[in-house]
DNA sequence: CATGAATGAGGCTTCATTCAT
DNA sequence: CATGAATGAAGCCTCATTCAT
């Protein structure tokens, strides 16, 4: 094998080791929280050496960062579809609100053990990490309301709704969604949750009175 | 002095020095989490000494619950005067959801500590507490979900919204304005929240389309 | 006993506690010196536990100069001693300076452990812990160089020899009389080495020759 | 090329890469001490790889020797042209002296990385490698005591001081003067030091007084 | 020979809990 | 009751050495 074979391989083995760690420490972090979780849990379960950890990670700090990384990535992915996404057509509106809603739902749940870690430090404040947290939150806040902002001028969603408490809405019902489905370890019936949020969408939740 | 009214005015004392305890647990609980929280950073606040903590707990898991115990008794007050408000009646009853809304924000925002301790743990799942928080957990729930159930039986709500998701949206949205109005530190115009969510309750977030 | 009391004796063995944990701390470094002296070394020596070290100093560093700041209060005494010292009177200047040279080695015999430590640092620069002796270092050489000019001042010393190269002449040596007594742990005949020392001052080593 | 050739070739590029292993050896521990320097660090200055640097010596100590080697083995070729030097004719005695002198303080500050390491391990008595820097040590010494005892019977010397004393002033101070320079990182002024020295060694330090 | 990823013993420090006064 | 010194288990991290490629 030529040198820069094998260095090339060399890096992918890296990787794929680096990857192990991170699966390991999503594990753990998800099942103990950042502080509970120590390195000693996560190099058994990743089954490395104590010093190994440390080549891939100079602290535990960044090795939850990695793993916050990992999920922003994703994150980024998803909202660029989403943003691809051509709302001003009116027809078919309510259809693709609705599998917008469901992409959502089903990419937070696809590694519940990734979202759970994320959804705990919404409120966690763990002064240890908050900077790389915050940074995701900022971006996912941003995003949402702007998509809700350009809804409204499109006249999709009614304007005399405040967006930052749409967002409030979306972001804390879906996070509750989410985390209870993880709770109970069974996968819920995302097509009728999505059905739920349309109706609530299109007419609230108030029983229609005779005027 | 007798004998009884001593032991009654050491019992009071003993009572008051363990708030104090609690005042402090608060405060620590609240800026840094159960882990990252010491035994030495409440000794300190409260002004008490080491071995002296250990007369009211038996170890700082106990002192958590028994912050927690504190939004519970509080909780359960609160809930019991909700329960109590009439809803049969059909006339104003807007307004009476908006008092409604507009007191459990303010009930939540009026020891700010308290309430991030909390809804910290909603999603905090640590393994070592978390017993107690499920036990209140459960029934915050099953009050939203019985007042849901009702509401729906008598025709206030619709009955074509799922009690658990509509849970998920009172509860999700709630917890998101609280915690950001913790987290930006100033008193938010709770007035026209309730007006904006008696909007999203009446009509949705869709804009009316023509037929 | 009174609380005062109690504090006042409290204080008492809190500063015998440390001084042990110093005791200790001075014979492992003395044996390994900084870097390979380990806490474990110290608390074991002194017979603590681990905790109680760090109840009585932040960190190997702080115990380190806690030593270090021992050999100083020690030195500065001796140098003030010294200091009050009269050379003015021309007689018998010689039996003062062999005095006085005398009480030095026999200060700086008096703890050869403690020495060992002061002088290996001379040449270690290990960055840890350089700070604090060179601030003891300083000091020693600032008071002797002080003390060979006023000497030359009042004429006792000759004038055609640079300060800077006396004190290497003094300190240099001494350090390796003191260190050579302290490797082979045999008391030296300390009034021998003070004669040879005056013989050297008075007249050189070179035989006189016929001119 | 013949196989004898080749090893030959060979083992020259084994030395020389041991050499540049040295080299890089040779700063680290300069810089940090034995203890504080680390084989990355050496690796590192030196270019090599980890494992390359097993192959030329099996641990740390064995190249901490191998800088002490190199020492050892230019002390001795400095001892050996000092020894060839003739002191008998007594004219020019002290211009010789003072020659002699200016060589040793040359050769300590030729190379002075190698002199601090060595010069911070008189005091050091680190157990990692006593064995080897005392072997140094006591040659050195008996060197120095062989030549002084030499110069007393050929009556350059007086008689009446001890070797071990005098030798204790040559080395101490010249190891004060070498050190300091060093620190300063300025060249000093050797000749004048030399100079200081005749001085000294011709009349003391003390100002004749009438009699 | 050269490489560098992997190893794990060992070091420093923290902190919940105990207990003698 | 109150105190705070003492304890030691447990956590994070470093680094000399090994070994498969």
């Amino acid at each position: 094998m030529s040198v820069h074979a094998r260095k090339r391989r060399a890096a992918l083995d890296r990787e794929r080791r680096r990857e192990q760690i991170v699966d390991a420490a999503v594990e753990v972090f998800a099942g103990k929280g950042y502080r509970a979780a120590s390195i000693a849990d996560i190099i058994e379960k990743a089954g490395v050496a104590r010093g190994t950890f440390y080549l891939y990670f100079t602290s535990k700090e960044e090795a939850f960062n990695a793993v916050l990384d990992r999920f922003h990535a994703r994150y980024r992915a998803m909202a660029a579809r989403e943003t691809a996404r051509n709302y001003k057509n009116p027809i078919g509106l309510e259809k693709r609100l609705r599998a917008s809603l469901l992409e959502w739902l089903r990419f937070l749940l696809e590694d519940p053990k990734l979202t759970t870690i994320v959804f705990r430090q919404a409120a966690a404040v763990d002064p240890d990490y908050e900077e790389k947290y915050l940074e995701i939150l900022r971006a996912a806040q941003a995003h949402s309301i702007k998509a809700i902002r350009f809804l409204q001028t499109i006249r999709v969603l009614r304007a005399d709704l405040d967006p930052g408490f749409l967002n409030a809405v979306f972001y804390g019902t879906t996070m509750q969604i989410v985390l209870r489905a993880i709770a109970d370890s069974r996968a819920p019936d995302l097509e009728a949750i999505a059905d739920q949020w349309i109706r609530l969408l299109r007419a609230g939740v108030l029983r229609a009175r005779a005027k």
